[in-house]
DNA sequence: TCTTTTGTACGAAGGTGTTCGTACAAGGGT
DNA sequence: ACCCTTGTACGAACACCTTCGTACAAAAGA
């Protein structure tokens, strides 16, 4: 699946599956935010499962639903869409968005500025 | 307008006004990447104008339009979304998926090494 | 065994987004 | 005066998203 897209409820119902790990529908359902009816989320994981975001396996009578696409691909292609179409291309103006406005702890801060050196060694 | 959100192609269209300051509707239409009808750009400005994010001003015959939504507003909300359901939460994660897989000039990782400074500075 | 519960499958309805055709108005050029 | 260009307004068509009702199957409980 390339350059991994999801509308809003597709995307709650992805997110359910990568903080989990899996999901069967009413796993899912109860993980939701929302108040989602059971056969709506089925609806939708058959959705994602035809595009190929996710894949099941029977566990007794129910499925057991998988994610296939990786967080980090559909994290790749959003940031991506923002930071050329929000903030015209610049990481930098992205950074700033993320931080301004929530607090972030010292270590935190210190795991942030880790990832930046880890980049300058690699590429010097 | 609170907690902006923009449709794909409201999106490309909000994204050029942001980028020119403002924008009549064939200069909108020519500064797409994708080609689109001349009236459906000037539906979707319309469409944009009932929600309050554009407004215009005549000029001659014609149009021009001005973004009322701030980028950083629309950006905040896109990227708090993509934080929350795609990286669980994480700025770090962000950050990492921000710098990873693309060249950042040593200026541009001096930048975002000084907007953390700056967090620090403020926040103590 | 009969009923209730728990599950999948599917279709339909309503909403929104996207596209454009068509209609119509105003100016410019000839 | 008459067309051609350039512009707005509007409705319709189509696609997709979201929701759920209904149908049906299988297992569990009485």
């Amino acid at each position: 699946m390339k350059d991994p897209t999801f509308s809003d409820r597709e995307l709650d119902i992805m997110s359910v599956l990568w903080r989990r790990g899996s999901g069967s529908v009413s796993e899912v359902m109860n993980a939701l935010d929302d108040e989602v009816g059971y056969t709506t989320v089925l609806k939708i994981l058959q959705i994602l499962e035809k595009k190929g975001a996710v894949r099941h396996e029977a566990e007794g009578r129910a499925y057991r639903y998988f994610p296939l696409v990786a967080s980090e691909a559909a994290g790749e292609t959003a940031l991506a869409r923002i930071r050329e179409k929000i903030f015209g291309g610049s990481a930098e103006l992205v950074l700033a968005q993320l931080i301004s406005g929530r607090e972030v702890s010292p270590e935190e801060l210190e795991r942030m500025r880790w990832i930046l050196d880890e980049l300058e060694e690699s590429e010097p």
